[in-house]
DNA sequence: ACAAAGATTTAGATAAGTCTAAAATATAAT
DNA sequence: ATTATATTTTAGACTTATCTAAATCTTTGT
C-alpha cells in the first residue's frame, strides 16, 4: 500500500537516479539544472522526500541527497516505464526514434503494473531500450552499464556503440542521419587533443567522422578486444 | 496554441458533457455527484472556467452550468480519447472490456494528437468503442445517439442492445455473463409496473432474463421495426 | 587565515484544487 | 404569503509545486 508518487516527485527521482547513475549524492544545483526549475524549488522538494515515510532520499544540509533504497526502486520503477513505452510506441506504433521520448515521458507516469506487464509480453520481455539504455527487470534489477563514453576512447580502439542520448529530437536525427545507431562498430583513427575531436571511421567501410565532445559525451559505447 | 488544460479541468468538462449529453444546463450538485467532490469546489472550479478566456462554460449564479462551443469541443477531444484508448487496450494489449476504462480514464490526458492518430489508424479508424459507445470523429463531430434507453421498452418490443455504462467493472462483468454485449438483439415478454423489471429474450433461443431498473437504466438500445 | 565568490537554504508569494462550516438563495409546503 | 427545507455560494484553511529575493553556508584564492 505505498501511497501513490505525483508525476514530479517521480521526475525528480528519476532526474536523480540518472545524475548520480542510483549511487552517490547528488547537489540541489544539479538537480535544478536538469529539471530546468529553481534551486529553491529543489530544496524544498528533497527535504520533503526526505522526510517522507519511509524516506525516499537521503538529504543533509548542503550536502546534496542521495537516492534510498526506496527512493531508487520507485526511479528505477519509472524507468522501465519509460524505457518499454519508447519501444512500444516505435514498435507498436509506428513512432520515429526523435518522437517516442517526449511521449514516453507523459505517459510513463500514469500507466499501471497490468499495462507494463502486458507491454513487455507484446515486446518479448526486451532488456535494451530504443536507444540501446538497458531496461530494468521486472524484479528492478538494473543490468550494469559495462560501457564507457565514446569521448574515452583514443586513437586505434575499437567499439561499438551501446547507448545515446535520447531527449533532443534533432541530435537523434543527426544521430541517425550519420549512421550512429546502437550496435554499430567503428574504430578510433585520430584523436585532437585541443578540441577532444574524434575522428572514427564506422563498420569496415571508408566512411569517416569528425565528432566534438559535445558528441561523443552524448554516445556510450563498449570497447572491442 | 489553445492553452493546455488540466487533467482535472478536463474530467470536470467530460463530466458536464455527459450529465448534459451536449446540450443543456447541469447543476453543481449534479457535477458534484458525479465527481465526488464537494459542491463548494464544483463552484469554485465552474466559476474559474466560465472566466476563462475564451470561456469553457456558461454559468450563472444558481442556474447551473452549460459547456460553450469551446468546452464541448475540449470534452470531445478527452472523450475521442478514451473510447479509441479503450478499444486499442483490449484489441491491442488484450485487456478484458471491464479493465480498460480506469486505464483509458488516466491515459487520456496525457496522450498526443499524434498517439491519437496512430491508434485510430491502427485500430482502422472506429466509430464505435468497445461498449458500443460512438467515438466522436477526428473533427469532433458526435454522431448522434439514435437509441434510448432498454428500460423505456415495453412488452413485444424488440432491440438491439448499442452501448452500456463502463464504468463499474463488476457491473460488465455481469452484462457479459448474461450474454447482454451490444449488437445483440432481444424481444420484451413482459414488464412489472411495480418495480420496472423487465423480462427479456435474448436471440431467438429460450435464454430469459429478469431484469431491474438499476441494469435497464445502463443499457442502452436500438428498437427494432 | 580570511575575504570574495559561489552554492544552498530560508522567507514570503502565488496558483490550482480541494475541504468544512457558515451565509445566502431558491424551492416546496403549509 | 410565510416558513421550512434543500441547494448553492462564500469564507477561510490546507497541500503541492513553483517562483524571487534575501540570508546563510562552503569553497577558493591569496
Ligand atoms: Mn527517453
Ligand atoms: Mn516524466
Ligand atoms: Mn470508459
Ligand atoms: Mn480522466
Amino acid at each position: 500500500m505505498t501511497k501513490r508518487l505525483s508525476d514530479k516527485v517521480e521526475d525528480y527521482l528519476k532526474s536523480i537516479y540518472h545524475l548520480s547513475k542510483g549511487e552517490g549524492r547528488v547537489s540541489t544545483g544539479q538537480i535544478a539544472e536538469d529539471m530546468d526549475v529553481s534551486p529553491a524549488s529543489v530544496t524544498d522538494m528533497v527535504q520533503r522526500l526526505a522526510a517522507e515515510n519511509p524516506p525516499l532520499l537521503d538529504y543533509r544540509k548542503h550536502q546534496g541527497v542521495a537516492l534510498t533504497g526506496d527512493g531508487k526502486k520507485a526511479a528505477l520503477e519509472i524507468i522501465r516505464h519509460h524505457r518499454l513505452l519508447e519501444l512500444f510506441l516505435h514498435e507498436v506504433l509506428g513512432f520515429s526514434w526523435d518522437q517516442v521520448h517526449e511521449e514516453a515521458e507523459r505517459l510513463e507516469h500514469v500507466i499501471s503494473e497490468e499495462f507494463e506487464e502486458r507491454v513487455a509480453a507484446v515486446l518479448g520481455n526486451p532488456q535494451r531500450g530504443l536507444h540501446g539504455e538497458p531496461i530494468p527487470s521486472r524484479t528492478l534489477e538494473m543490468p550494469d552499464p559495462d560501457c564507457c563514453h565514446l569521448q574515452e576512447l583514443r586513437t586505434n580502439q575499437r567499439g561499438r556503440i551501446q547507448e545515446v542520448n535520447d531527449d533532443d529530437p534533432g541530435f537523434l536525427r543527426y544521430l541517425a542521419a550519420q549512421g550512429l545507431i546502437p550496435g554499430v562498430e567503428f574504430e578510433v583513427i585520430g584523436y585532437s587533443m585541443y578540441d577532444d575531436n574524434l575522428r572514427i571511421q564506422i563498420g569496415d567501410g571508408k566512411e569517416e567522422l569528425v565528432l566534438g565532445a559535445s558528441v561523443t559525451s552524448q554516445i556510450q559505447v563498449k570497447v572491442l578486444e
